[in-house]
DNA sequence: CTATTATATGATCAACGTTCAATAAGACCT
DNA sequence: AGGTCTTATTGAACGTTGATCATATAATAG
């Protein structure tokens, strides 16, 4: 097998994903050229086509290794079962995350995939262990009771902090007066949640 | 001046703009190419760029007029000072915007500029102007107290409906149990102003 | 040592965004 | 009318891109 440097497939394909990652991050995913990758890892540019289906399909995976790396920053925020609490400091971590990560996490919705194809199972597997770690912080609220609203609820929570952290960063929320993704998620938390506690109480 | 067939430059604007949309409309941002504007409109790929600066200033203004459309779209909303059911009427028609406009309604967000570039104020304004009016239908929850609060807010619910949208439209909030847009949008309005209605009254 | 198999290559293709010297057609003046 | 100026329009040309695939090469098996 003619391997010019003695390099696995699994470390031809951590690589290649190191590379991209790199580049996404350095200057967003515009940046990303099977060409650069291929030429930071020092092979030739077919070799990419040998680890990925196409450039979808890189994009793809250098999505999923974002989402990994926000189910590490998230699972690490330690939970009290104070749900007020814990949600708030989910969030925060999470506006943390999109800071520190900014173009790797724009990238995972830049990126959309060519008309008709879906997105693969491992890669919703991502996003439902993210949706646990909400539903867990949220779950003290219901009491056990209505799953099915603690998974709506989960949902409601995850897209609106993506909704404003997305808006904000790249400034289409219009942010004049500087209120930064924090104060507008501050408000989402403590309103949704406190409407949250009365309609279940009840 | 050489005008092969008779069109003012604003014509010409408009038919390229209406070309891009369609393009847009029908099978997303990424097949948007400037040659394929050009052959629609009848033109040279030059002209294109004698009435934009280049591809992304094209796709800047298609936004525009997306967004123009939107802002119609919501003003026809009828209001009746009653913030539960205008906020959740102008949700629902927001709603149903993104369906029928999808495509172009992604392009909104997959779409960004070059590292350094900003949104042009134009660009800016047509936000404002759309927050104005989910301002003005949540005003009556603040009795006309705290109008920084009241701004906050609409920014809240807005750039959340954005991403329950986001996340449902691709899939990207792993649905599986089919609770569309319009469901979890509905939990996020109904607890929200709740929670609102609580924090302003005290 | 040979045959087989798996891998890596990079020239090649079509398509893209963008540029710009050349062109053509109106307007303007005499 | 004729000549000049100005300006819109053109499309060939350039560099770069994603993707392909016949070819070359190295490891493995017999």
């Amino acid at each position: 097998m003619a391997r010019r440097y003695d390099h696995s497939r699994d470390q031809l394909l951590e690589m290649a994903l190191d590379a991209s990652r790199t580049l996404v991050l350095e200057n967003g995913v515009r940046a990303l050229t099977v060409r650069k990758v291929a030429g930071e890892m020092g092979y030739a540019v077919g070799t990419i086509y040998n680890l990925f289906a196409n450039l979808d399909d890189l994009i793809l995976h250098v999505n999923g290794a974002t989402l990994d790396a926000l189910y590490d920053t998230l699972s690490d925020v330690p939970l009290t079962a104070d749900a007020d609490k814990d949600v708030r400091a989910l969030s925060a971590a999470y506006i943390d995350f999109t800071i520190t990560h900014l173009n790797l996490w724009n990238a995972l919705f830049e990126h959309s995939l060519p008309a008709g194809e879906d997105l693969p199972d491992w890669y919703h597997e991502k996003i439902t262990r993210l949706l646990k770690l909400v539903e867990t912080a949220l779950a003290p609220i219901f009491n056990g009771q209505n799953p099915t609203e603690l998974e709506k609820a989960a949902r409601v929570l995850w897209s609106s902090l993506h909704g404003i952290c997305s808006l904000a960063t790249v400034n289409k929320l219009d942010i004049v007066t500087a209120a930064p993704a924090l104060d507008l998620t501050d408000s989402l938390i403590t309103n949704y949640l406190l409407g949250l506690s009365q309609t279940v109480s009840k």
